[in-house]
DNA sequence: TTTT
DNA sequence: TTTT
């Protein structure tokens, strides 16, 4: 049994690649508020990363963006991975089986959220495979589809 | 919205402290088994990190240990703060608001569950204050009551 | 252990009521769309009936309407009582611990989403103590403190 | 959005049947308890309806019984139905995915928690399809593949 | 008695 | 640094 359930908004475009198999896999991060404790506190947020597979990868690449507002469901995973300095790097994220967009209509028609300069939000979709397969902050090395979890 | 829940097994006993303010404070890692894909492939799990705060967090140190089944009913936290070499270190664990204690007949009356030398499950709890108040793994400092998410 | 988190839309405006000694408690429908199956067939939801108590009650109320897209985080709740047949009536229902108001921005400055007559939508908010007590399709009858969850 | 989690005890043998189609899909009822409120109070449950389909219904049937204790993971659905009155019936009830066996190993060695008569808990599973395709206290009519969620 |  |  395990199961996360999140509802936030992406801090960054999600980042679309392809395995050497072709298999799509996107990573994102979405803050998610706490709830207000105090009145006067400013808000507080959880940010979390994110993996999801396939279409739903695609789909999350193709029509959201920075600062769009998704529902997550999904399992927590850990992983771990040499980093660059040979040290064992372990990594908590949420590998998402489905996700949800919330707030569509009044994203699209809209302004970029507040993307700029090496965000890729606006006019022209994310989806073309990278040319460098490396995950910013993740596992730089080897994606294949042995890593798939279906 | 934020979250989790979770049923898997503790990797070690629970780790009971206390804030200076008398505040109790439990950290634990949890094995959540994976659902099994194929014949023959050995088992898999995600070792999650999880914390728990106050009454419950005595009571799952007092009635769990290695090897214990526990539910897990929280959400995912993300934290930061910086490690002995001056790096930021970057955390996601799960934050318990309830836990669940699953088998504890068969718990109860058995056997340590494969717990040994430096863990202190069996016949006295764990529950006395550390003298040390540094975090296995975690923020070694300012745990502090501003901590405390209620 | 038991959690239930929808998101999904007001199917109409919450009904809030009070006890005798003054709770206030909140009776609300949304309809959750199921994930599509197949191109071309018509949308499918489940319509699941909720309660709140309390400020969140209020809340709802106040600031929700028929319509409103909202996150519920709370538990399924089974009761029983006796309807006006003298038949036992089974009721199966989410109590919601928590509810979040998504779209808020989108929904404020908007028309009144299709409400009408019957519905006290729009700029009166419905939150007066009702004069009469029963709930409707619910337990007609003894809605005390007593019945609190907390 | 729509996910369950439940952990409970199953309050009879599940019922499995099959489609005219030969779809194995069976109905359970398992009773969750409640967190304690008082010193003193009686334990409260709730008693929740639930179903599953498919290889995970004939697992549950083949492997629990009255007295288990299950995870199930799954979603809220409602739907209704004509009762032997002519009066329209509805029914919420949770859609399980999965359900993970809890205690496995203590409940196969041991007694049968209780059941008796009527139960068919014990040496023989109760995997053969019914003779008649009526379901205790739900849709007794007809249950076709056109039923299935996926 | 059902929402977008 | 990983549980049954």
């Amino acid at each position: 049994m395990n199961r996360v359930i999140l509802v936030g908004r992406l801090t960054r475009d999600p980042d679309l690649r392809y395995t050497p198999n072709g298999v799509a896999v996107a990573n994102f991060n979405i803050a998610v508020n706490r709830p207000f404790k105090k009145e006067g506190e400013q808000q507080q947020a959880d940010f979390i990363n994110g993996v999801v597979w396939r279409k739903p990868a695609e789909n999350l690449a193709n029509y959201m963006k920075k600062g769009s507002q998704i529902g997550v469901d999904g399992r927590v995973q850990t992983r771990i991975y040499e980093g660059q300095d040979g040290k064992t790097v372990y990594v908590t994220e949420v590998v998402a089986d489905s996700i949800q967009f919330l707030e569509s209509k009044g994203n699209q028609g809209s302004d970029n959220h507040g993307s700029y300069g090496q965000s890729n939000s606006g006019s022209q979709p994310n989806v073309q495979p990278s040319q460098n397969n490396s995950f910013e902050g993740g596992d730089p090395i080897d994606i294949s589809d042995d890593d798939l979890p279906f």
